[in-house]
DNA sequence: TATATAATTTAGTTATGCCTAAAATAATTT
DNA sequence: AAATTATTTTAGGCATAACTAAATTATATA
């Protein structure tokens, strides 16, 4: 049995990997708020035991069956968030916080029956794909917000899940995975987007606005 | 925060004292599976944080504070157990063991949705009490159905919950808390119990009724 | 190409929480 | 009361996982 903090350190490996390439004992310290000489440690460990591969200087990969360990932890967390959410009111701001102390102690018994629960769902409350059973992850595409132009309209498809406060503040206009809105206008030198949600006039900062993703996105205001 | 060894011996510690008087080291090493020296190594940590008192030679006695931790984590305990049954449909002989591991994690809020969900139970799949909030435990009088006579009817009250198989066992004659049975007969010499259950006759071993615990028990055959 | 800078690893330390074996102490039996 | 038995503590060890400081290695710059 793996411990906490190596299944810990395999789903950042699996996140790093999925945004940027290359994963450096660095950057991983970083991401787990730990020292370079902490993260040498771990990788070490998981590599004696066929986790991941690594070189000097070359940073970490996953072997299919470190990636097979990472994908089921973040399926039990996105599952945990959905249901914590759906069946227990759990509001999203706290879904996080409390999945992650949980994913690593639920059985597959009762994973498969908040999945049964859930009708098999394909994304967590914050837009992010639950992969499924046999590790398949369902493909989300999605721009960020910031890329937006004045008129176009969008839906959004997925938020950070990191920050509660930020979270709360987006609760606060109803601006969910889902929500449909509108860019009214984006501000001169990088200024503040007004946007349009459901005839509400909202204004979002850039820094929140980078923390959104949106697709289906369509000019509206083509001359 | 106390980590979870800690709440576990607390929580071992409530148990010893329901059902016998003094809580010897050894007694509280034999019921943890561990050493003896292990226990006093505990005894003395929980101690220095006056969760127990300890008299060398003189057993362990929870303090308040102690006692509130051991009520909260039994409460996480026997709500998650009848949670995971009630919305999760997972059966009376998994519970234990899922609820062992999830009792140190689950958040306050969570368990206080739990408890709303399920209409603020006052028992557990087994019957055992659940303590509220504030740590008031519910007063289940019972007697085990071994002091049972022929002709005798009762309701299950409570069974041991630490032995799946055993519970697998009961389940499949249905014999559930609130099941009714009546005593047919008591086989001489110490012998095995036959009962009828709505209709059904079952044979019950000694060993098998030392773990079952009846109330409302009324004599039938009074002559 | 040599040097400076940055990243990574090694080595040694700390803290928790469990373990065993042996010593010490109390309780029980004869 | 002495001897036996049971309990409890002490002392030392192991594993995990973090840390700091120093050494090493790769990359970038002059």
């Amino acid at each position: 049995m793996l411990t906490q903090a190596a299944e810990d350190y395999l789903k950042s490996i699996y996140k790093l990997q999925e945004k940027g390439g290359k994963v450096s004992t660095g950057i991983l310290a970083e991401f787990l708020d730990v020292k370079p000489a902490s993260a040498t440690g771990m990788i070490k460990k998981l590599k004696s035991m066929n986790l991941v591969i690594h070189q000097r200087y070359q940073g970490v990969t996953l072997t299919d069956a470190g990636k097979a360990v990472a994908l089921e932890i973040i399926r039990h967390h996105r599952l945990l968030e959905l249901y914590l959410n759906k069946a227990l009111g759990v509001p999203w701001d706290g879904v996080h916080e409390e999945a992650e102390k949980l994913e690593h102690v639920i059985s597959e018994d009762v994973e498969a029956r908040m999945d049964e629960f859930l009708g098999y769902p394909t994304a967590d409350p914050h837009g992010s794909p639950i992969p499924d059973k046999n590790g398949v992850v369902p493909e989300i595409q999605s721009i960020p917000m910031i890329d937006l132009q004045n008129g176009q309209s969008c839906v959004v498809a997925e938020v950070s899940d990191n920050d509660a406060a930020l979270l709360r503040h987006l609760g606060s206009f109803n601006l969910y995975p889902g929500t449909a809105f509108r860019v009214i206008e984006v501000a001169p030198f990088d200024g503040p987007f007004t946007i349009d949600i459901a005839g509400q006039q909202v204004v979002i900062g850039r820094e929140v606005a980078k923390n959104i993703f949106v697709n289906n996105v369509e000019p509206i205001d083509t001359v």
